[in-house]
RNA sequence: CGCGGAGUGGAGCAGCUCGGUAGCUCGUCGGGCUCAUAACCCGAAGGUCGUAGGUUCAAAUCCUGCCUCCGCAACCA
């Protein structure tokens, strides 16, 4: 069964924080597919999901919902998983990083890494955003906000534990060199040679103080180990790591064959990981490939937005396999795909209904209106028979090349190109026409054994992706040859049993009524759930009057205004504050035109201190308040009012 | 000049490495067939291959400029 060797493949551990949707559900589906595909083919294959359940974030939500941290993760992680086999996935283990055996094996690794000078205290200052859990330099904050979240930072400090990641940079650069295939696609792999690597490492700050909410630095109470060293080890100590014993599991799958991931985490894992496992000095996993993002029609999928389509609403609606078909086969390679309800249903009719469903039950009935079902031998073949016979063989090797490079969607369209070639083969032969002439018996018999044949090719292809169906196919054939290797030659399919009844394998979706009935469905959720919408204003701490004295707020005008070269949302203005002139940058360009601007009188903080961006000198910053929709409005002052003016 | 990717009939994509009839899926229209789930098969319409130049006998394909979109980074006073 192992003839052809180990394979070790894993997702990404899912965070703990919300229920999952359908975008988060790609990649565990993708990688089952390639698992599948593995096994079929005869690797003694490991795969690996999981959870990611440690954070001040979810430390927070837990008191929210007012239950504990680890309550709120069971409750979580096991919807995870529940949706993970609701989607029919064969994960060999579901590793949680509250896991006692992975909390110990990441305190030693953390340990031995500081023992041996790789990881070193020092402290780490900045501006901390709770909600997202990121330092922010000031530089980087947004109106003194979190600029990923918007919402207020504090500040802060705390002791840190770092890991020298720039005393692996060379190396690094020399695996990424000898290993070109290492990050997958190579656009991505430009990606972080270019913005990471190649400017130079930084230092990684690898535990925190300022939560408990994660495993403890045991030689350091107060510590606990921030989340890369702790996330990402999971794909070793599922595996039974331990860095004085390895253990077998590990010995027989480490190194992962690839590590699929999001595109988003690319960066963690080629390069944080890359150097964790050298400090440990163990092997690199073999590839990392980072796949895009599945957004709903061009939004990306939120529930703010109240785009979100969920795993289950799908899978009650269509099936498991359509929902697994239409994952993969709508994903493109480097962009992000995109998901709506249309494609769905015009996959689901075009490609399961009518090409694959349809062959299947044609065949099958007139196997069963011709011969009570009797497969009969090949005894007739004719010319015509090769190309099916052709492109079936082809397909096996099609599919193989696509999916070793990843390209699932593009490897389904190859089988489904099969099925598209079978149907033709209905229509050239005709069956129906030698059904009337009782010379033509064999003849007939042989068409149908190809057609049938040529089915049995599709349904061992299409178990990885599909598996259901593809046992579904395979019962209607009454087929129990399934093995990969029976497809290297046409005519594995034996004569003298008898095919099943004819059922048809997706029922044809009326367009229309569907989208309706979704339609009066999405207008009832939302009857249901009264807006909740409720601007929070989170509260900063009061000041007093003379906090408030120091800024200094004058009226100016806008001289002249052009948009910064570097920068995609600075505009550089020049206003007259009354003083004279003086240049102010805002990030305001994917708002208002220099045009819309000029001429009008704005408020300046006029005593800020002057900074740098994107290589303009900035002295000061113009007020302007957030829309609520995530847009800016610039304050205006009424025209009258001379530049220079002090607001109070 | 931060790095990278992309602009091809209504939609989504392939072709570009190694120049020489522009292809696939869906949709539209017409025809055929009747085994089958109004499915299947054939045919047609529809493209100045982002734009302006250049190289060449010949450019979607090579070179240069420009425009637009996207990703990553930076950035948002």
């Amino acid at each position: 069964m192992n003839s052809k060797g180990k394979f070790y493949i894993t997702t990404a551990i899912a965070y703990t924080s919300r229920k999952p949707h359908i975008g988060n559900s790609y990649e565990i589906v993708m990688t089952d597919a390639l698992a599948r595909y593995k096994r079929l083919l005869g690797y003694d294959v490991f795969f690996l999901t999981g959870t990611d359940e440690h954070g001040q974030k979810i430390e927070e939500y837990a008191k929210e919902a007012g239950v504990t941290p680890k309550e709120y993760v069971d409750e979580i992680s096991g919807e995870i998983r529940r949706i993970c086999d609701s989607l029919n996935t064969t994960y060999d283990k579901f590793i949680r990083t509250t896991d006692d055996y992975h909390e110990r094996v990441v305190q030693k690794i953390f340990k031995k890494l500081y023992e041996q000078g790789d990881i070193y205290k020092g402290e780490y200052e900045g501006m901390y955003c709770t909600p997202c859990e990121s330092f922010w330099t000031e530089t980087q904050l947004v109106d003194g906000k979190c600029p990923d979240c918007g919402r207020e930072v504090k500040r802060a400090k705390e002791e840190a534990y770092f890991l020298r990641l720039s005393k692996y940079q060379e190396r690094l650069e020399r695996h990424l060199e000898e290993n070109p295939d290492f990050i997958y696609p190579e656009a991505r792999k430009k990606e972080m040679i270019n913005n990471f690597i190649k400017p130079g490492l930084q230092d990684l700050c690898v535990s925190r103080t300022s939560f408990k909410w994660g495993i403890p630095v045991d030689f350091d109470p107060g510590h606990v180990v921030y989340v890369w060293i702790d996330a990402l080890s999971n794909y070793i100590t599922a595996l039974g790591y331990d860095p004085d014993d390895p253990g077998e599991l590990y010995k027989k799958y480490w190194p992962a064959d690839v590590h699929i991931i999001g595109k988003d985490i690319l960066r963690f894992h080629t390069i944080y990981w890359s150097i964790m496992l050298m400090a440990l000095g163990e092997p690199l996993p073999k590839q990392i490939f980072g796949h895009p993002w599945l957004l709903f029609g061009t939004d990306k999928m939120s529930k703010s937005r109240g785009n979100v389509i969920y795993a289950d609403d799908l899978i009650e609606w269509l099936g498991v396999d359509p929902v697994r078909y239409y994952l993969l086969s709508e994903m493109p390679y480097v962009a992000d795909g995109s998901i709506t309800y249309e494609t769905i249903i015009e996959r689901y009719n075009s490609d399961l209904a009518n090409n694959l469903g349809n062959l299947v039950n044609r065949t099958v009935a007139m196997s069963n209106k011709y011969f009570g079902g009797e497969i009969l031998p090949p005894s007739a073949p004719e010319a015509i028979d090769d190309e099916l016979k052709d492109a079936a063989l082809k397909t096996v090797a099609e599919v193989d090349r696509l999916i070793n490079e990843y390209r699932i969607s593009d490897s389904l369209d190859a089988i489904f190109s099969l099925a598209r070639r079978s149907n033709k083969y209905i229509d050239e032969t005709a069956p129906w026409v030698l059904a009337k002439d009782e010379d033509k018996r064999a003849r007939l018999g042989t068409v149908l054994y190809n057609l049938l044949e040529s089915i049995r090719f599709i349904s061992v292809l299409l178990s990885p992706f599909m598996p259901d169906t593809a046992e579904k196919i395979q019962q209607q054939l009454n087929c129990a040859v399934t093995d990969y290797d029976s497809l290297s030659s046409f005519g594995g399919l034996k004569a003298g049993e008898r095919v099943g009844k004819a059922v048809p394998l997706f029922s044809r979706i009326d367009a229309e009524k569907a989208l309706d009935e979704l339609a009066e469905k999405q207008a009832l959720e939302e009857k249901s759930e009264p807006e909740q919408k409720k601007v929070k204003i989170e509260g900063l701490a009061q000041i007093g009057i003379d906090d408030f004295a120091k800024v200094e707020l004058r009226v100016a005008e806008v001289k002249d205004c052009e948009p910064v070269k570097k920068s995609k949302k600075l505009l550089k203005l020049t206003l007259d504050d009354g003083e004279g002139e003086r240049t102010v940058a805002s990030g305001i360009s994917n708002f208002y035109t220099p045009d819309e601007l000029i001429g009008k009188k704005v408020i300046l903080v006029a005593n800020l201190k002057p900074a740098v961006l994107c290589g303009v000198e900035s002295c000061g910053m113009i007020l302007a308040s957030d829309d609520g929709e995530g847009g800016v409005r610039v304050i205006f002052v009424d025209g009258d009012t001379p530049a220079g003016c002090r607001i109070r």
